[in-house]
DNA sequence: TCAAAAGTGTTAACTGTACACCCATGC
DNA sequence: GCATGGGTGTACAGTTAACACTTTTGA
């Protein structure tokens, strides 16, 4: 045997908002000694294919979802992570719009399921770990790059901005300072459509402009909070 | 042949600060078609040990060094990133003190040298990208966490530290305003001792408070440059 | 008219920035 | 004295934070 290889896997902490709270998609494993147990969803890494499309594949596959935000993690490699033979994996975390929750074909609640982070029950190996590695650099990368956006649906009021940094952050935040901060960066273009059915007097409609965001950055801008 | 095996390395950007520069530790290689080019320091995984372990012990091999400040940067999985075999790497980056530029014993400058980031020769590989993305990494970081004092000597001048973070971010700062902002953290703590052997007034030294550093970030403390 | 959220205005405290300035030391 | 860096003072501009307030809408 090559003591060079290892066996790899791909797992990835799958973020989204709904309802206002931050959730995470977990799913039941169906083999092995963690059969019946909650965990991320993951599968082995392929020869040929590279770790990002991996995990892109099994998002895609769990969730129908193409062209996601998707970022490595962190490797975890400590040698009794898994049970029995020693595998190494690496985690991604993924950033799906609140309008697009869907879970593929053939999956069902018993599989698959979108719970809130503050509700997670006991994953299998270190994955309790992996989560709470995710949710430290979503919390972090939230404050310093628009990536909160990701997690929106196309349109959304200020309100539901505010809201889902509130709940990634866990923290509560002045509305008329908020909305001045957010608009002062130029980053949200108004699409002069308004909330519909709502009670009460219907908000504006933004959306996040990613070229206008590219440009600022490149002249030196810094996105925070 | 296992499918869900793969040959691992780890590869080492190794950051040193001195004469005012920013250094990268780069080494030859040895053996195969990479042989006397240069690359970054690096070595298979075993399967008995970490990544961790593995990065810690290549950069013990070549600098002699332990206990360094150590940690992952990113993995690189392009499938042709490694000429014949596929080689995926997990890349680390790693910084040490100025007063501990050795290499271990047996290196000469033939094999291994610390060059100025802004003067390093092409690497094998894909290395110069790692570098690259070694070096966005920690300008990131070092306005958001004090990593910085790990390129530093034990103890230090104010001006010394800000000579660290102009190299890094390639800027200028105000000398008045950048000792009052370091000084208003309490992070710094006098040593009562002076600058020795120089043909000016002698300035404090100083050295970083790790202890006062966890108690405030406890307290919600956040570093920024 | 009431509740809910959309939005605007105001102020005081705090911070960042620029730059003028004096101090200590060795040559 | 002069060059070099150590170290302090200050003042204006800009930003943040707290909160009072008016507006719009559907039920």
């Amino acid at each position: 045997m090559d003591t060079h290889k290892h066996a790899l896997t791909v797992d990835s902490v799958i973020f989204g908002f709904d309802d206002g709270e931050l959730k995470v998609l977990i799913v039941k494993h169906g083999s092995g000694e963690s059969r019946g147990r909650w965990g991320l969803p993951g599968d082995w890494l392929k020869s040929g294919e590279t770790l990002e499309q991996a995990a892109s594949r099994v998002l895609q596959n769990r969730t129908g979802l193409r062209d996601i935000f998707l970022q490595q993690l962190h490797v975890f490699s400590a040698l009794e992570r898994h049970p029995g033979e020693r595998i190494i994996t690496v985690a991604f975390f993924a950033l799906v719009r609140s309008d697009a929750h869907v879970l593929a074909a053939g999956e069902s609640e018993m599989d698959a399921r979108w719970v809130s982070v503050r509700d997670v029950p006991q994953l299998i190996f270190d994955h309790d770990e992996i989560l709470q590695t995710a949710l430290a650099r979503l919390k972090h990368k939230v404050r310093h790059e628009p990536i909160g956006f990701n997690l929106l649906p196309e349109k959304f009021t200020l309100l539901e901005l505010q809201k889902l940094y509130e709940a990634v952050l866990d923290i509560t935040l002045d509305k008329p300072n908020f909305r001045r901060k957010m608009m002062k960066m130029n980053l949200l273009v108004s699409t002069n459509e308004k909330q519909s059915g709502v009670s009460y007097r219907a908000a504006t409609l933004y959306r996040f402009d990613m070229a206008v965001y590219n440009r600022l950055t490149e002249q030196g801008f810094v996105f925070e909070v």
